[in-house]
DNA sequence: TTGAAAGCGATACCAC
DNA sequence: GTGGTATCGCTTTCAA
């Protein structure tokens, strides 16, 4: 059995009042009573409860990340970031994979609650408003990250849609004319009641370059990867300077695989352009561009943005992330 | 302020105990006061609190999770099936990144056990007597897995050795007579007190095939990536088949990245070999020839045999995971 | 079938 | 400065 403060208390026949101040630095006790306590917990090999602290306290130290998966995109770096940052200020983690399944994001926040997390970082899959107002009545502050709620929680993501209409300006100073965009199937996952703010952020950033410069839009949505791309490629002449820009990094790096399977040359016929600049690219050729940003900065604002949620329950803030272009081989 | 079992008491005139009895279906309770029980809870928007069960019981349903990193190797993979399956099993997962500093695993671990976690996985950086004893002491089920640390603790790895003497094998039937071996320094990482387990069952595999075929041995272990490759295409006239053996995926792609740098032609020039068939692979050119083996399985794995741990504190288990020689471009 | 009470380990307040 | 004790929420045992 491991020693308690009531073995210490009994140890050095003191109450366990006054071995909680020694051990807690508390003020009102003499040095000498604290000296001999601190021996005495060395001795026993005293190690604090945590579990009891907590529930002293109604604190736990402990904060939930529900996130999607650790298998795409810049999830493991975030993650390990917001570890990295929690860990400094003495909060343990736990970690919540829900593969974009609602009902696994419904569970497991309900656990969380149960265990008593002071904080809770979301990547949201559902939206719904009964799902939005649960949220609310936990009681525990909650930030949102990647998609967005509503103006209750607040948010860290990348400016998405002025990301994406700055993708479109920059085909077009290369010269490109057709500018076709691949995405996952907004409408579809809507319908499944999930939530594709950032799918549709992206989405309309397009949309609006598009606009902007008198381009037709043209969006791969329906279907899967395969058929988009077979679809895109129908009737392609290769008679102007086409280019095809991905929803995220992953997806173009698949679309690429694809093509080439085709026998489609990229960049000469067709021109590729991601987002995210995931790590993975710096050993994929051709060297895809894409719009990087940096996810160190996300985890902290989103860390950050949680603990001051948690001093201030009614602290609020909508925090935007900067990114940049780079270009690539994928792109001619 | 969230409802208690003392709420639902109070709102039944009825007794904590029974209320007890009534929400965990334990026996000793008649029909009618229990549907009246969880009826109030219901209203009362009840929830248990997992702290005041985990002092009540001396047990928190939760897991420490001690990994070097999220961004390399098999480690997301991993960490997505053993969350999984402990969430199956109603245990939460506590996540602590040591990023291969020991002093960061140490405070980890103990800050688990003050968290009193029910068992934990380690991929161990310590490997120091002093250290291991240190561990026995806590009295809580460690498995470890990757780097194993002595027979008091099961281990779940790949056949390493095995495999690596296979792959030497294989490199001989394509043809290759030249065949070094690239690896971090292990010499240097052991006289950081490091542990070495991994690296150095791989390295010993080589040996042993290149031994078996009467070949000489060429191990790339000290400086840099860089200078090792340029110690390794020093007076290097590929007049005889050469290939290059990595340690792992991560470094064999970063070490055909450099050799590009240095206009070598892979695998005209220089096969490449890697291990551990990461999903990134997939997208990368020349698909590398590897190492495979069931990262799911593997998870499964140390999952398991650390819930065995849990029920008896005698278990013990080496599981060494079998693997599969994948041929790829980056070999002719 | 139900109630009462003693823990679990630590904190916090009040009294001396 | 120190001791005593109620408290956090739940489990468990014993008695009724």
């Amino acid at each position: 059995m491991r020693a308690t403060i009531k073995d210490i208390a009994e140890y050095c026949k003191i109450s366990v009042g006054t071995v909680d101040r020694a051990l807690n630095n508390r003020s009102g006790i003499s040095e000498k009573t604290k000296k001999k306590i601190l021996e005495a917990a060395e001795i026993l090999n005293y190690h604090p409860n945590h579990t009891g602290r907590s529930l002293a306290k109604g604190r736990t130290m402990t904060i939930g990340v529900v996130c999607f998966d650790l298998c795409n995109n810049f999830f493991p770096e975030l993650i390990d970031t917001i570890e990295a940052r929690a860990k400094e200020k003495g909060f343990f983690i736990y970690l919540i994979l829900t593969h974009r399944d609602f009902s696994l994001e419904e569970d497991g926040i309900s656990y969380l609650c149960e265990r008593q997390v002071d904080g809770i970082i979301l990547f949201p899959v559902g939206l719904s408003q009964t799902y939005i107002n649960s949220l609310k009545n936990l009681g525990i502050p909650i930030v949102t990250i990647y998609n967005r709620l509503d103006e209750s929680f607040p948010f860290v993501g990348v400016n998405d849609r002025s990301a994406m209409e700055d993708a479109v300006e920059h085909l077009l100073n290369k010269g490109y004319r057709r500018i076709s965009y691949l995405t996952p199937d907004i409408a579809y996952q809507r319908k499944q009641g999930l939530n594709t703010y950032t799918l549709q952020q992206r989405l309309t950033g397009y949309q609006k370059g598009m606009q902007r410069f008198n381009l037709k839009a043209e969006v791969l949505e329906a279907g899967s990867l395969e058929e988009k791309l077979d679809y895109f490629l129908e009737g392609q002449k290769f008679d102007e300077k086409t280019a095809l820009l991905c929803l995220c990094d992953s997806y173009a790096v698949k679309a690429i695989e694809y093509l080439r399977k085709r026998n489609v040359c990229i960049p000469e016929q067709v021109g590729i352009m991601g987002y995210d600049n995931i790590q993975a690219l710096e050993y994929i050729h051709p060297r895809l561009a894409t719009i990087g940003y940096s996810v160190r900065q996300m985890g902290q604002a989103v860390i950050d943005i949680l603990f001051e949620c948690m001093d201030n329950p009614e602290y609020f803030r909508e925090y935007l992330l900067d990114y940049t272009i780079i270009d690539g081989d994928s792109l001619i």
